[in-house]
Parts: structure tokens; sequence; C-alpha cells
DNA sequence: CTACATGCAAATGCTTTGCAACCTA
DNA sequence: TAGGTTGCAAAGCATTTGCATGTAG
């Protein structure tokens, strides 16, 4: 197995750390960026991305990977959920019944208009579960 | 309100359906891209984009928005659910009990080994709201 | 000391856009 | 003929990376 990287506190990872939790709104790396720049104004862009990245290995932070922009185009118009491979990107339809009443658990615990879900699974495609063993363990304690 | 915008069938946009029409593999941008070309070799890379954005717009297709584009950082390093406001992004906690047994739907149904899940809610935030008030409903039928 | 980390700038990768020419209804 | 559409190239934008220098352990 590969030998343990030691990490180090640096003011930089402490201080985007600290920026970061008290934030609440879910914030995007330019976000922290600016508002560790108050404390640190010499810090880069790139060292708040490398620490994020570093910070949420570790289980310090939680990336969310949230649905954005345009990535895949199914001809399926109707509703249906998908399962992708994280290693290899592949994506196929998840045999799972639309959740109809899921958001119902939200009204008038929200002071959100609700529009819609979206549910994505994640998983090894045979191939790469293959390829792969020791993966799937260390993603499951992530 | 705005007056309809009336679309046309030109070859290229008929061919960018037929392909992806063809690929069950819910490709991405490029890949569709390489398909036509195949068959028209001069469509440029733009036109595919704009073509699968009107397409969509139309209920011909339907855009996979999967996770992995918007990266937003998280202090709680809890499992937990968000809600994003469709306008604005702003991005809140969905009060909405952990799916524990989803993943358990898809065992045997999928050859994937199943690593997670993400759900995410998607809605319009207050103030949003109050702006934008048609918005729900055109999206409710989407 | 030395491996990890930083600042800076350039390089990605994917998507969007401006524009002049083109073509569908 | 009008207004949507195309190819091309350039621009955007968020994120990543190469490199010389700095520094925590």
């Amino acid at each position: 197995m590969p030998q343990k990287k030691t990490y180090r506190m640096t003011p930089q990872r402490k201080l985007i750390l600290e920026e970061l939790r008290k934030l609440n709104n879910h914030p995007g790396a330019d976000e922290i960026y600016e508002a560790v720049r108050k404390r640190l104004p010499r810090v880069s862009l790139g060292t708040v991305y490398r620490n994020l990245d570093i910070l949420s290995e570790l289980g310090e932070i939680q990336r969310l990977e949230l649905s954005g922009t345009i990535n895949r185009f199914d001809w399926d118009t109707k509703k249906h959920y998908h399962i992708r491979c994280m290693e290899c990107g592949r994506v196929e339809n998840a045999p799972v019944a639309p959740l109809n009443q899921i958001e119902d658990e939200l009204y008038g615990a929200t002071v959100y208009t609700i529009i819609g879900h979206r549910l994505e699974f994640l998983g090894l495609c045979p191939a790469c579960s293959k390829k792969n063993a020791p993966y799937e363990q260390l993603e499951q304690s992530n």
C-alpha cells in the first residue's frame, strides 16, 4: 500500500478552515477565497483549491458536488434516476421507482418553493469494480 | 408575455436528435458531436451545444445535470441533503431524513457496486419566489 | 533537512458567444 | 423575406498545474 502522506498545518490551511466554519451558506471556493483574503491578502486561489481538496480528503469538511450545468443527455424524457460509475463516468438508468412523495416531507419544513428533486446513485460499474477492489471500501468511509 | 419563438428543423438538429436516440449510454455533448460528425463532417461543437439546449427546452430530450459541476463546501460533515435555489443558486440544508434504505432497492437490480447516493432538492428561495411567480409553474411542466 | 505547501501565472477543459453568411418556413 | 441557424474562432469561467521559493515538523 502507498505510504501515508503527512499533512502540515499551515496558516493558510487553518484560516481556510476557520473561515469556512463561519459561513453557513455552503460557499464556493471563490467566496472562501474572498473571506480568507481579508485576513491574509496574499493567499492565492490555487492555495484555496488545494486546501479544500485536502481538507475534504481528511474529512474535515464536506465537498458538495451539486448538479450543475450541462453534462449528459438522454433521449428518454420520462422521469428516472441514474447510477454513475465513479471511476470511468459511465451512466446508466437506476431501476428505482420515482420518489413521488419525497418532496412532501419538505412542505412546512422549508421556506423554499419546491420544484423538484434529483437523485443519483454512485458506484462502480462491473469493469471498474474488478480493477479496483479496495476502492469501494475507501469511499465507503467518506 | 414574450412572443413565441418558432423553431426550425434543420439537418443539423435532425441529425443530433437521431444520433442521440441511437446512443444508450447517456452521452455528453462531445460524444454526440463525434457521432454527428461522421455523417456531417462540418458541424461545429457550438451547433451541437445550441441544439441540445433547444431540444431539451422543447422536451424532446432530457438534460441530465449530474453532480460534479458546482462545487460547494460545507463544514458539516454529517450526511444531509440540500435544497438549491434555481434562480440565485443559494444552497441550504434540506430537513429530510437520510434515505438509508434506498440503496437496497438496487441490490440485485443493477450490476453496479453501489457506494452511495446523492439527493438534491430544487426550488426557489423566498426572495426569488416573489420576484418570479410564473417561473415555478413553467418549470413544473418540465 | 526535506517533503509538503505556497504564490504566481499559464494552462486546462468545457461551454458560451459574437459575427457574417446561410437557409427554412 | 425575415428571423432563426450555422461554422468558425474567440471569449468565458471555474479549476488545475508547473515551477521556483518558502516553511513546518
